[in-house]
DNA sequence: GATCATTTTTGACATAGGGCAAAGATACTC
DNA sequence: GAGTATCTTTGCCCTATGTCAAAAATGATC
């Protein structure tokens, strides 16, 4: 069960195996059925979930009605809205699974005495973020300057894993154009 | 000369005289003349430089060699490119002065030393990164949802202080479009 | 204050991408 | 496995924005 989340925090600094158990100790199991919403805009988010199996879509909805998608997320991801986890304050996106989903979650609570009893985890949380911004800062740099074909190749390149499990207008969405751009711009890859 | 940081960090949390006492004697005060770049694309970040005076621009410049601004500054903002300034990794980025600008400096060892000393500031920084996440977030939402028109509008709104200081093709180069567009936008707008 | 450099504006034309509607293709549901 | 819903493709026409080049305006320099 905790295989995954504890090979992850590893991966991000050398916790003890004490230091692991601990936080195992404090993490939730949690099924959730596909095409349900953990999170609704206007809600304050109350998790910070690690995804053990299934596929999660962050989204937004603009004042026109047109979602625009934030983010996928698979296994050995984690999901949340952090700004309104932490502030708690009001959600603006939506976060609803693609699929059934397995999770591993933290609560406001729980990730409390987390970070009180293993401060170490302070540092992988505020890794988590900062890698977060960074990449934030480079998707807008690519959607500001790069053409539908470019982000398009681009995200085939970055998310290899995702075209094969969510449908292709919530990838339109994640790009910023319209669907039937994204066929048209594969019909004129799959020409070359 | 702390006056105005101090005011800042105060508006963040409740810190006591004595721990802004600490936090200034650690600040470096630096003078910075215009239209010069306090970081270069590739060179790691050694600084968190909070601005007295001045304005500052921070953009990337893409593989067809257009600039995308990421940030103006002005009083009383933060500049710094925080992932290559926290991992001590080369910067994607460009920061410049638009004007003559007085900073107040953190390096990498003195802000070391005030979360050492003072470990509320620990907290002061995660907002701060927090909330430039959430900014940016939304930021994106508006780059990939809205026209032209709106972008500039909500600039204007959003930033009314930053156009009488900066050159209108840096402001079009923020919002996403060429600068001949933000010049035929702004003739529209100015007729009705 | 004349000169030179930088910005901004304007206009003509080009193009990426949007919107709509219909047809095909897939995928659920009972 | 038929029927229904959802997703993807296609074609047509439309619009927002880009590109280029020139002119006009503004600002910096000696």
């Amino acid at each position: 069960m905790f295989e995954k989340i504890n090979a992850y925090a590893k991966r991000c600094l050398p916790f003890t195996d004490e230091e692991l158990a601990h936080f195992d100790s404090l993490l939730q199991y949690k099924k959730q059925p596909k095409k349900t919403f953990l999170l609704l805009e206007g809600e304050v988010c109350q998790f910070e979930a690690f995804i053990l199996k299934g596929c999660i879509r962050t989204y937004h909805i603009d004042q026109s009605g047109a979602e625009v998608t934030l983010q996928f997320a698979i296994e050995d991801w984690w999901v949340s809205d952090i700004t309104s986890f932490t502030e708690q304050k009001p959600s603006l996106v939506y976060i609803e699974t693609l699929e059934d989903c397995e999770l591993l979650i933290l609560t406001p609570e729980t990730k409390e005495k987390l970070l009180t009893a293993v401060p170490g985890f302070e540092r992988m949380f505020r890794l988590m973020v900062q890698r977060n911004l960074a990449q934030l800062q480079e998707r807008l740099f690519r959607t500001i300057s790069t053409t539908a074909v470019e982000k398009y190749l681009d995200f085939l390149n970055r998310y290899p894993a995702i075209p094969q499990r969510v449908a292709q207008h919530y990838i339109a969405s994640y790009l910023g154009f319209s669907p039937e751009f994204l066929s048209k711009v594969r019909k004129k890859l799959s020409a070359q």
